[in-house]
DNA sequence: ACCTGAACACCGTTCAAGT
DNA sequence: ACCTGAACACCGTTCAAGT
């Protein structure tokens, strides 16, 4: 009787306890480790038994997808709608965070589950609550999501896009001398140490500030 | 004398020309088809010799990344420098609709080279004009940043988070009925067909009245 | 200096075969 | 109904060998 690696799950193999183990695995050892064959091993199974309850990679990245929106906090409605798309906005940040590897597959690919779908209409909600009109409302929530889930995968990638010139100096390869660049130089400070909390919040109140500025 | 699929390439395979060919490559034919396998037969040449300009896979996608940013209008400086932000800002979308399959890649790498840095130089300088302050700065550049960004990625995946509902009909799966979820079902119309430049606009002007409303 | 074939250790997925 | 081994057509990368 051969046992494998994680000491042979009992489980009978269901589809959200694959999901489950795919997402932990993620977590765990990074985007790269979620292989059939890989996922299959940890389930103490063949990699082609999953294809029994999945259709296959595309279905279950799919649904890693909903299993993360579907964490997104949606408990009691604040009082004030502002606060309850400050949740929402904050909560997508908080899914990346927990799941700094699996993230990507935010807002990539469609929604099927009740679960999911609840935080979206919370934050539509919210939104026409606060006096937008349709086109407005939802021109907002897709502002909102923009920003939350950009912002989060450029904290996840940890803000690359600035980080570099100071410390990429071998010798300027280009022609990187800092003087040609004497805002980035200025700035390098901030650009080097963001402070990630603070400047997520700028960028929500300023979208905040402007709904409310269009609204009076 | 064999002759390669593409009437054989004469050039002598030059660092940058490998990275045209590799987006071109994904331009027209989608991410999955850039393998180094492929990239070498599209310049006539066996994989391997890639290794030869090029140190491996990772730093073919940093090329890519970095050539998009190139990508993005600095021409003359606009009087207002709102109009610089707002010009920053709709190249990173328009970059993104020109390379659809390859600007993932974007901000998720580091950037070495001075053509990428040209952009987020103007973009910085622009908003210091504005007046404000370095810190301000630089979460206002990270904010508008995230935005372009996640905008023009829901924008290249169909905007899926939203389209679904009334689509996946097929005997409401989970717990789908309509009625459980009154905002998405009243907002369907505006949630199926997006006016992709207007909600692109409307985030972006919030965003600025944001920032303007900071500074008094 | 640059290119290459063979090889290594992997992939996702199909399919016929088992229970 | 569910699981499986073998097989197919791929990957990125190393390395010794060629020119």
């Amino acid at each position: 009787v051969p046992v494998s690696a994680q000491t042979r799950q009992r489980s009978p193999l269901t589809r959200t306890h694959i999901l489950e183990t795919a997402l932990a695995l993620v977590d765990r050892e990074g985007a790269d480790a979620l292989t059939m064959r890989r996922l299959g091993s940890e389930l103490g199974v063949a990699a082609m038994s999953l294809y029994n309850h999945i259709a296959g990679r595309d279905e279950l990245l799919d649904g890693l997808a909903e299993a993360m929106v579907a964490q997104i906090d949606t408990g009691v409605v604040p009082r004030q709608p502002e606060d309850a798309v400050r949740r929402f906005t904050n909560g997508i940040r908080a899914v990346a965070l927990a799941h700094p590897e699996a993230f990507e597959l935010v807002g990539m690919r469609p929604l099927h589950t009740r679960a999911a779908l609840l935080p979206v209409e919370a934050a539509l909600g919210a939104l026409r609550v606060m006096g937008l009109p349709d086109d407005d409302a939802v021109h907002a929530y897709r502002g909102l999501v923009s920003y939350a889930r950009g912002f989060a995968l450029a904290e996840i990638a940890g803000f690359t896009l600035e980080e570099r010139p100071e410390t990429a100096g071998t010798a300027a390869p280009d022609d990187l001398r800092l003087e040609t660049f004497p805002h980035i130089a200025e700035l390098a400070s901030q650009l080097a140490r963001p402070d990630r909390d603070a400047a997520f919040a700028f960028g929500l109140e300023a979208l905040l500030a402007g709904l409310q500025a269009r609204l009076g």
